[in-house]
DNA sequence: AAAAAACTACCGACCGGTTGTTAGTTTACA
DNA sequence: TGTAAACTAACAACCGGTCGGTAGTTTTTT
């Protein structure tokens, strides 16, 4: 399906070049047909920029789901390491992970105030799952009886340090870090 | 000085906008001189973008240094800290702070090579210091004595995990995260 | 001290090229 | 034959950058 193709194609542009670097020529020319014949698909620029930045929305926050949901019943220190490699993994799945990141951090100036309101619809799905998952810990003695919200904050930080590394270094270099991360994070908090 | 204000500004609009995102005129208009006045100071957008990024960089290291330098005798937890602390408000001074970010992580895709090579030289600069810093520690007995690189690696990741929150979440959420972050790295690698 | 030369700071007009987008037309398929 | 999807052509607005030229100041020469 040619729509499908380019919503892929856009969000490979929008990632690797941002939305000021992709012109809609470039999306049409990499799908293979003129820029004009874009617009039976797409009624914009913008529109299908949006778009595109809901789908990775909600990708990223069904991907951490799914993961946990594997993993669910084995020790909660094996979860939130899931977690951490998950969420690396779906960073690294280039273009998903980059949109995803860059969107966030430096949305396009006229669009910054819409994409941070469909952001926030999201944020709050993950919050509770973390909450009740270092809970479980502490009551299973894993984890030092303390305040909770902060471990979530930490961890959260953790995560965000390791987001951002991928887009720095390399992959190797990224897994050492995750290594150091955790194993800090864990003797951090671990009974 | 005219060209003084050119650095400014373009910092100001390169860091807010980005690169495709900010235009020669837009630059112009902001110091309040015509488009073709520019070039009297500058010979391209690129050349005056690279000159800004370089600016930046070095303003990075320099503020690092200087902080550390500030604080030494001092006990190596409260140096570690203050890194944290000052990096921080490294880049809470939103330009500067941003630039560093949106270059280190997406920069323009044509620069990306040149930028890449300018960050590793400077890179390498801060490394030294830290290492000394753990190693400190450890002698002194106020850190676990256990794998320096490790320990390098972690607080480099709570550093980039911070660094990208300020993108993302408000100044007070920051500072929560700041403190939770450190608080866990510390429980981790102290004696 | 006066005249000439050089320099600085700036601007309007313009270049070739690209941007997102529309209108009207042709092609392919059911 | 009708409909969907592709096309060509064109648009106004903007892009980075250059040109020739004009004031006003500074420096050099006579």
């Amino acid at each position: 399906m040619t729509s499908d193709s380019i919503n892929r194609t856009a969000l490979e542009l929008f990632a690797e070049c941002g939305y000021d670097g992709t012109s809609m020529a470039d999306i049409a020319k990499q799908v293979g047909i003129k820029k004009p014949s874009l617009y039976n698909y797409v009624n914009s620029k913008e529109s299908l920029f949006l778009s595109i930045i809901d789908d990775v929305f909600r990708s990223y926050v069904d991907y951490v789901n799914q993961s946990l949901d594997e993993r669910q019943g084995d020790t909660v220190k094996n979860q939130l390491k899931q977690v951490l490699i998950s969420i690396s993994q779906f960073l690294s799945s280039r273009h998903l992970g980059m949109l995803y990141m860059r969107v966030l951090m430096f949305p396009p100036l006229d669009l910054k105030e819409t994409i941070n309101r469909r952001f926030e619809a999201f944020e709050g799905e993950t919050d509770e799952i973390f909450i009740e998952l270092f809970k479980l810990g502490v009551h299973n003695q894993e984890i030092k009886d303390g305040d909770i919200e902060t471990y979530v904050q930490a961890f959260y930080t953790l995560l965000d340090g390791i987001s951002t590394d991928m887009f720095i270094y390399s992959q190797p270099k990224v897994n050492t870090k995750l290594e150091s991360g955790w194993y800090v994070f864990w003797q951090g908090i671990c009974v």
